[in-house]
DNA sequence: CTAACGTTTGTCCAATCGGTCAAAATTTGC
DNA sequence: GCAAATTTTGACCGATTGGACAAACGTTAG
């Protein structure tokens, strides 16, 4: 290998590209459940079932893993809200929004957990992006709800606030899962979870925010 | 000390309740932040301000100490939800019981954080209390609010989700109060962000829950 | 086939971890 | 004031941690 791994052009093996897949998927597990400090190379090497020099051949540090799989979260992560647009009927974008989000807390369980754990933990490694690209996003977008409300289609609120919650009880059935599936007990913890949620989340935000006679 | 500090009869000292005061107060400081297996016994005495040997006299092992305060937070953490009672304006009695938790994230977020923190990693260590005691009360409160309903007082939905968004959102402030400051920024992102997710709590749970005429 | 390059492994290291222990310092009961 | 009990400390231990390294092993292009 003549070239660094990280950089403007990677260049990389096909082997490399397999394995690092491989690192990146036992990681993600292992710090989500972990978090970061939690989490050892040993436990992530063993996850991806090769040596622990081996997979640092491939990320020459701990921290490293886990930059890479933020940046991948992250560009994820706010698809949804990217998507969030000014055509189209308000109140089905909300819905659809709502939804995208609760899907993703159901099939991305271990990403919101990565994301939480990092969140928790004070943002040390992303708050640059927070108050940056994430802000930037938000006040985009809590204009266009404004605009909404401006124009009488939704009832009027705090934008901002209306986003915390739509992320707070979305991302809860990832991360306090178990705490929900405990509650639930074993007849509605079940799969039917979600839905049941989805259908209690479509009538508490959209009813509630329908424009007063 | 010729008896054990834990089991029925403690029997301690005046410096062994001040000094072990100290201690939890510390673990909770660094507990909260940086999850049970991120924090070191080091770290937790630094903050004390004692030795590591010393703390150790007072919590024989680091987990003794997580368990103490996880026990003492359990108590105090779901006493909102114990208030919630049949007596009363059922819209009163869920608005206060939102605005308690609010106030409970605005002034015991490192509580809420361990908590967090502890569901996040699969609640190892408290999941049979979920299984019991938290779903006991849970499903006897959703059977309060289910009578609410039947009585036609408050629009009909899943009162098991809806508890679940009450937590989700009001915790979200304490457990993601990094990025909602970041998102709010420098000028909305002050103490005045709680009165303002005070007013849009209320409008989204208790409008949207008001009976259909 | 072979030389260059890429991959894997075993071994090792210094730092940090949770925790022990005996001795020293302090507080308390009388 | 003094002896017994409690509290504090420094030194130490084995285990685990993140990471370095060179040697061995594969792979691939000419």
């Amino acid at each position: 290998m003549t070239d660094a791994m990280e950089g403007s052009a990677p260049r990389r093996t096909r082997i490399q590209q397999e394995k690092r897949e491989l690192i990146l998927e036992a990681a993600l597990e292992v710090f989500s459940t972990n978090g970061f400090r939690g989490s050892t190379i040993d436990q992530i090497a063993e996850a991806a079932g090769m040596s622990k020099p081996n997979l640092l051949y491939y990320f020459r540090r701990k921290e490293d893993i886990h930059e890479t799989l933020m940046e991948r979260l992250l560009a994820t992560w706010l698809a949804p809200l990217r998507e969030l647009d000014d055509i189209g009927d308000p109140l089905t974008e909300l819905r659809s929004y709502i939804r995208r989000k609760l899907e993703m807390a159901r099939d991305f369980p271990r990403e919101s957990r990565l994301f939480a754990n990092e969140i928790l933990q004070g943002a040390p490694r992303i708050m640059p992006l927070l108050e940056g690209e994430l802000k930037t996003l938000v006040d985009e977008k809590a204009n266009v709800i404004k605009g909404w409300m401006r124009a009488g289609k939704i009832a009027r609120t705090d934008p901002w606030h209306l986003i915390f919650s739509i992320w707070a009880t979305t991302q809860h059935y990832a991360d306090f899962d178990v705490q929900v599936r405990a509650v639930l007990g074993a007849d509605r913890g079940g799969d039917g979870r979600f839905e049941d949620a989805a259908r209690f989340l479509e009538q508490l935000f959209i009813d509630g925010l329908k424009p007063k006679g």
